[in-house]
Formats: structure tokens, sequence, C-alpha cells
DNA sequence: TCATTAAATTGTT
DNA sequence: AACAATTTAATGA
């Protein structure tokens, strides 16, 4: 993907759009370059866009007050995000961080009320969405975040390779092991040793470059 | 199209 | 963290 109108194109919540409305979110919204490593947006400032990921992929993330990185969930191509702190009229509650160059969509706050105005098919990929994150965070907490590495990186693709969320992207995705450690919170090297474990346990092919989800339910529910 | 080279990614210690 | 091996992408004949 490499416009907003493809990221639109895959983007569920798009689809049934009339067209007034739909034109609307083409012309309001804007993209913008974000180098890897650079902070897409800040964790306490004012939160007037809505974001989507056109291209690229970027992490949720914020640092702990001793300084020690917690890594919430990533985005990749096609995902949306923000909508909380936005229906919420709070400060962002954490840092988005570009993990490669990605090309991200920013809507204005006020598209953003349109559509929830206007647009029962947008309302329920909101609601939809918020509870697959919901669900997401509860898988977290349940197995508590001291998992073993294998389940650690089991979780993390499953939220990236999330069907719902996710429209664009398919049973594969191209990422590379160091930003899968930089997702998952593990070392390039720990990555490497759990995607063969997850491999030989037919969940996952590990290609070059990429990794491609054989079983995503399994992922879901791996424990070890 | 093929061979060469550079860059990125992976596998291992 | 370092190093070697492997894969891909780019270049030019």
């Amino acid at each position: 993907m490499r416009t907003l109108r493809d990221l639109l194109a895959v983007s569920r919540w798009a689809e049934s759009l009339p067209d007034d409305l739909r034109a609307r979110v083409e012309s309001e919204s804007f993209t913008r370059l974000c180098a890897a490593g650079a902070l897409v947006c800040r964790k306490g400032e004012r939160v007037e866009h809505w974001i989507g990921v056109v291209d690229g992929l970027v992490k949720m993330a914020n640092v702990s007050a001793e300084g020690k990185p917690m890594s919430f969930t990533g985005i990749a191509s096609g995902g949306w995000f923000g909508e909380g702190s936005l229906l919420k009229e709070e400060p962002r509650r954490y840092d988005i961080v570009a993990l490669r160059e990605s090309t991200i969509a920013y809507m204005p706050k006020v598209t953003f009320m349109a559509l929830l105005d206007r647009s029962v098919a947008f309302n329920r990929f909101l609601i939809m969405q918020l509870n697959e994150r919901l669900g997401q965070f509860i898988g977290l907490v349940e197995h508590d975040r001291l998992l073993r590495p294998e389940a650690r990186l089991a979780q993390c693709l499953a939220g990236l390779f999330n069907p719902l969320l996710y429209g664009g992207i398919g049973k594969s995705l191209p990422v590379s092991q160091e930003e899968l450690g930089q997702l998952a919170g593990l070392s390039r090297q720990r990555v490497n040793q759990a995607l063969k474990v997850l491999e030989q346990a037919s969940l996952v092919r590990v290609d070059y470059g990429g990794v491609t989800v054989l079983d995503l339910d399994a992922l879901r529910n791996y424990e070890g």
C-alpha cells in the first residue's frame, strides 16, 4: 500500500460509506512519512487525529517509571488506532513508535466525529475493534507478562495477524526477527529460537524477512 | 538474462 | 554483542 486511498480500500468500515462521506474522509485526512525509530505520536499529547498505518509497522508502547520499555501491541499496514483516547477526550496514554519507515495516515477529529454521527458501519467497526483489543489485553493479563518467550511471541504474532482488525493483512507479513524482538520485548536471538519452536509446532512458517501464520487460533491459545 | 556486488537478514556462539 | 552464512535487491554487461 502506498496511498491513503489504498488504506481506505482495505479498511472495512470504509466499504459501505456514502460517497460524500468517503470523499470527505479522503480530502480531510492526510499522510506523513515517519522514519524508522521515530515517534508517530507521544504519550500525553492532545489527541487530534485517528491514525492509520498505510504502509509499515508501528508499536504501541510506554516506558515505565523505572525506565523499562513496555510494549502493548504492534500495528501493521491496514490498521487504525487511537479511537479510545479520541472518544474519551483525554491525552494520549501511550507512545507510538515506527519500527521501520512507515507511511501514516491522520484523520482529523472532526472527520472522525462525522463518521461516528453518520455511519452505522463505522460505529460497528469501532465496537468490534475496541472489543478485539480488550480481548487481546485480557489475554496478556491472563497469561501474565512473564510468559516463556515462545508464548510471548505467539501472543504478539496473533495480535499482529488479527484479521478483524487489519483487513489488508493476509496470512503472511514481511517482518524481520529484529522487529519482532522489539515488538515482543525479546532479543533477536531469542526470537530466532522461539520462531523455530513455533514452526516446529506447525503454527507458523518462517520465511526470509517474514512470517506466515498457519494456525491463528493455536497461536492465540499457545501456552507451551 | 546472467554475473557481480552490496545490503539486509538470519543462524550461531 | 560479534561473526559467518544466507538471501535479496541492484547494477551493468
